[in-house]
DNA sequence: AACTAATTTTGTCCTAGACAGTATATAAAT
DNA sequence: ATTTATATACTGTCTAGGACAAAATTAGTT
């Protein structure tokens, strides 16, 4: 018999609140947790299996009502055809992220996938490693490291890779990132880029992979790593002079949040500093906040910075 | 007029619970928020200062009904000598990270804390480059990366440091840390240990600071990274084929979350796989589920190790 | 001084109603 | 046919105060 967690329990393993999975007991009779002895409830792991692969496809779009009453396999199948099913679905576009990107699959791309899938951790960043060498780490990025992060999110969704499948890619990943951004030269550059995430957004591969690109470019960037509240990103860019900002937000962020913090940053900030957001989730709002500038690919920021210099020739 | 917040901006900046925040406000009488057109509270800016303050000390042992009523300075004060504070005050051991190590402070502490506190990030970095070169990786997390911790994190109490200080901080020492690992040969060693924090647990210095010792003793360290759920956690073991399993709580935690998650891991965990648990958390616990090993400082690992070695000569 | 028992403190859980913001569907107008 | 305005449905989060167990502290006893 498999062990049944507690409401808290749930909550830090799926990220859904405590509120949301009572009212989605109430609303779609999903989830049905019994409950114990002083009437406390009690999720059987299924249930919550089930609770991971549902948040998983809304921060693809879907809607909990259209997909809460499918069964799990159902789900693992939405999975698997993540743009069409969302399309139709929902008829919201998912957002690629590589919106004008070639769908053609660099070679080494299932050849990572499958380091991935058979967990050899050690070969997969060996293999990144040399990627980085051969084709530059620009290329690597976006050609190799964008789409690949797709397709282990979609293989996570379908079943095919276990959640810490995708711990131990990040963690490599993170690792070749960072040994690659430390071989550029950073202590001088212009523009001064502050990066970082909202208090929301915990995720910081995407920003690790904007320091690359911007890195790249020769601008000199400051990272905070993630989570920094709006009142400290605005001390830090004082504190830095930066002349960018530059945030990062990934799927599982809700549309509104991104939208209510990109404007009280907005409001916060100097208007000589300009802020730049990027990431899936940005991709999706209809309307962006006045002056913010959206970053729809990593590919943008070369074209990005450079128009940035042409308005600041004294910096 | 400076703004005031919601209470789910007061949950994600503060780390307390949105139900922590009312019983507080029905308890204590503070925090006060007022309300806005729709009955909903309204946290003005002070009072989450306050807020984040007081969660600091709990953290530290003090008990919220004891500090909640002091006035800001006051607390601010309380943070700047902890130890006694924390003993006379609540009678609870604030569980230092090094029992035995000496208090003298090397000279670097105090010329990289001036560092921090006037955000010179890229002095900093090199600065913590060039002591890993003089010192070794090990003097260094346990002489220098340890003390220093803990002093920044004072000096936000006290407030003589802005949060984003200590993102910089965080920021610059993961690199050095990062590129300091990766020097050292790690495809190979025994034993394989499988390295990660809990759902909770969102800060990985702690994580990586382990990495760097255990490498440097000879282990395979596989790290998973921060916020692995527990069933993850038992088939990336197996999968990897681990003989330890190391998990990181830092002083955030509360300490019936820890011991529920390390009681439902020991139990789902094969038993021959050994459980390991360090950080400020750990230390607080009165009690330690049985067949949990905890490391009380980072200095314990060495001996740790020889001692698993010894039991498992195969290997 | 050491152990046990009583008491206080504290965080989390419960129910069930309300509402704003977004998304979709329908109707009207260009 | 395509756009634009309006209505309806969907969804997450907020509200209230009561309840209770686990942990921490104090009191009482040996």
């Amino acid at each position: 018999m498999s062990t049944s967690v507690t409401i808290s329990s749930v909550e830090r393993d799926t990220g859904l609140s405590k509120d949301t999975l009572r009212v989605w007991e109430r609303r779609y009779n999903f989830p049905q947790p019994s409950r114990d002895a002083f009437g406390e409830r009690l999720y059987p792991a299924e249930q919550v299996d089930k609770l991971r692969v549902v948040k998983r496809l809304m921060d693809r779009g879907l809607r909990p009502g259209k997909i809460m009453h499918h069964s799990l396999d159902e789900l693992m199948h939405l999975g698997r055809a993540p743009r069409d099913a969302a399309a139709t679905t929902a008829g919201a576009a998912p957002a690629p992220v590589q919106p004008g990107a070639a769908p053609v699959a660099p070679p080494e791309l299932n050849e990572m996938l499958s380091l991935i899938r058979s967990h050899r951790i050690d070969d997969l960043r060996r293999a990144m490693g040399q990627a980085v060498l051969k084709q530059g780490l620009a290329h690597f990025v976006t050609e190799l490291v964008v789409p690949l992060t797709a397709r282990v999110g979609e293989a996570w969704i379908a079943g095919r890779l276990e959640v810490f499948g995708e711990h131990l890619y990040t963690e490599a990943l993170q690792g070749v990132l960072r040994s690659a951004i430390a071989t550029v030269p950073r202590d001088t550059g212009s523009p001064r880029v502050l990066l970082t995430t909202l208090p929301q957004e915990e995720h910081g591969l995407g920003l690790l992979m904007a320091e690359a690109m911007m890195s790249l470019e020769g601008a000199h960037c400051i990272s905070l790593g993630v989570e920094t509240p709006v009142a400290d990103i605005v001390r830090a860019a004082a504190s830095q002079r930066a002349g960018i900002v530059a945030l990062s937000f990934s799927a599982a962020c809700a549309a509104n949040q991104v939208r209510s913090g990109l404007e009280q940053l907005r409001a916060a900030l100097p208007p000589q500093i300009a802020l730049w957001a990027g990431g899936a989730a940005v991709q999706m709002l209809r309307r962006v906040p006045d002056g913010v500038i959206v970053l729809s690919a990593l590919t943008d920021i070369r074209a990005r910075l450079e128009q940035w210099r042409g308005q600041h020739p004294d910096a």
